[in-house]
DNA sequence: GGAATCATGTGAT
DNA sequence: ATCACATGATTCC
C-alpha cells in the first residue's frame, strides 16, 4: 500500500463518529500500564472485547500499520532510533534535511510567518479567530484560523470540548472568537487529508509568541517525518545552549499540535517526557508517523 | 533501572 | 522577586 493510500485510509475516521483513535487510545493506554509484562495481541484483544481480527482491520485503516507493528513503534528502542541511527548524528541529520524551504508535515507544505513582537504582546487584541472542532485521527480537533493563516490546532477526547477550548483560548485572551465551522472545515481537510496535500500553496501557518517560542516553533517545522531530536538539540540550533529547558517549556506552548511536530521532539534518553495534550497522543502521532515511512 | 539534587532560561504573576 | 516548567547531568542507591 502507498504511503498516500494509507493515509487515505488513516482519514476516513474522520467522519462524524468514527472511532478508530478511542481504539487506539485504550490499547496504547493498556501497554503504558502494563509495560512490564508486555501483553500478547490476543490478550489486548480480549479485553477490549474484540478479535484479533478486528484489532487488525482498525489499525489498518488507522495507520497502515498491523497491530504488531504499532506496538513496536511506541517503544523506547523505537523512540531512541528516531533520535539519530545508532546515536550517530542526530542535531546534523535531521536537522539538516529539513534545513532548506518550508518546513513540512508528511507531504504537505508549511509556511509559516511570526507575528510582529507587538502583535504578541497584544494577546491578541484586535484580532479575529474562527474556530471549531472536528474529527480527527487522533481524537476531535480543534482549529483556530486567522486571515493570516492556521494559528492553533488542539486535541482532546470526546467530552473535553470545554476544557480544550479555554486552554487554546486562553493564549490570546484579547481576542475576538468567533465559531466558523466552515472556515476551519477547509484547514482540515487540508491537513488530514492526503488528497488535498501539494495540489494548493504550501499551508499558511501564522505563528504567534514571543521570540525565543517562535524560534523553537520554527525548528520543530524543520523536523522531517520519521525523525525526531532532542530538547537540547532545540536548544543547540538556536544559538542558547543551555537553555534545553527554557526550549522544553516553549515546546509545550507549541499553539498548533501536530502541523507545528512537537511530538517529535523527545528527551535525551528517548524517553517521551511530556505532551500537552497527554502523552497517549503524542505516543499514538510517533506510532502513525511510524506507519509512513514502513 | 530509579530517586534525589543541582544548574539552568523563559514567561507569568 | 518568585515560581513553574514537556531538561539534562551527576550522584547516589
Amino acid at each position: 500500500m502507498s504511503f498516500a493510500s494509507r493515509l487515505q485510509n488513516a482519514t476516513t475516521d474522520i467522519t462524524p463518529g468514527g472511532g478508530d483513535y478511542e481504539t487506539v487510545r485504550r490499547v496504547i493506554e493498556m501497554l503504558t500500564l502494563d509495560y512490564r509484562d508486555q501483553p500478547a495481541l490476543e490478550t489486548i484483544a480480549a479485553r477490549l472485547g474484540q478479535s484479533p481480527t478486528q484489532l487488525q482491520k482498525t489499525f489498518t485503516r488507522w495507520a497502515g500499520l498491523s497491530p504488531k507493528a504499532f506496538l513496536q513503534a511506541v517503544t523506547l528502542d523505537h523512540a531512541k532510533r528516531l533520535l539519530g541511527q545508532d546515536g550517530l548524528p542526530l542535531l546534523e541529520t535531521a536537522l539538516e534535511l529539513g534545513l532548506s524551504g518550508p518546513g513540512r508535515l508528511h507531504d504537505l507544505f508549511v509556511s509559516h510567518e511570526a507575528m510582529s513582537p507587538g502583535e504578541w504582546k497584544a494577546k491578541g487584541a484586535g484580532l479575529t479567530i474562527r474556530h471549531a472542532f472536528h474529527s480527527s485521527p487522533f481524537g476531535e480537533a480543534l482549529v483556530m484560523i486567522t486571515d493570516r493563516g492556521l494559528a492553533g490546532l488542539g486535541f482532546c477526547d470526546p467530552g473535553e470540548e470545554n476544557a480544550c477550548y479555554a486552554d487554546m483560548a486562553s493564549r490570546w485572551p484579547l481576542a475576538h472568537f468567533v465559531e466558523d465551522r466552515a472556515a476551519t472545515g477547509i484547514y482540515v481537510k487540508r491537513i488530514f487529508d492526503p488528497s488535498n496535500w501539494q495540489a494548493e500553496q504550501p499551508l499558511r501557518v501564522v505563528l504567534i509568541g514571543s521570540d525565543f517560542q517562535v524560534r523553537v516553533w520554527q525548528s520543530l517545522l524543520q523536523i522531517p517525518l520519521g525523525r525526531a531530536v532532542t530538547y537540547s538539540d532545540i536548544a543547540q540550533k538556536i544559538g542558547q545552549p543551555t537553555a534545553s529547558r527554557a526550549v522544553g517549556a516553549a515546546v509545550g506552548r507549541n499553539p498548533i499540535s501536530f502541523v507545528v511536530p512537537c511530538h517529535r521532539a523527545l528527551g535525551k534518553s528517548g524517553a517521551l517526557t511530556g505532551y500537552h495534550w497527554g502523552l497517549t497522543r503524542k505516543r499514538a502521532m510517533l506510532g502513525w508517523e511510524a506507519g509512513c515511512v514502513g
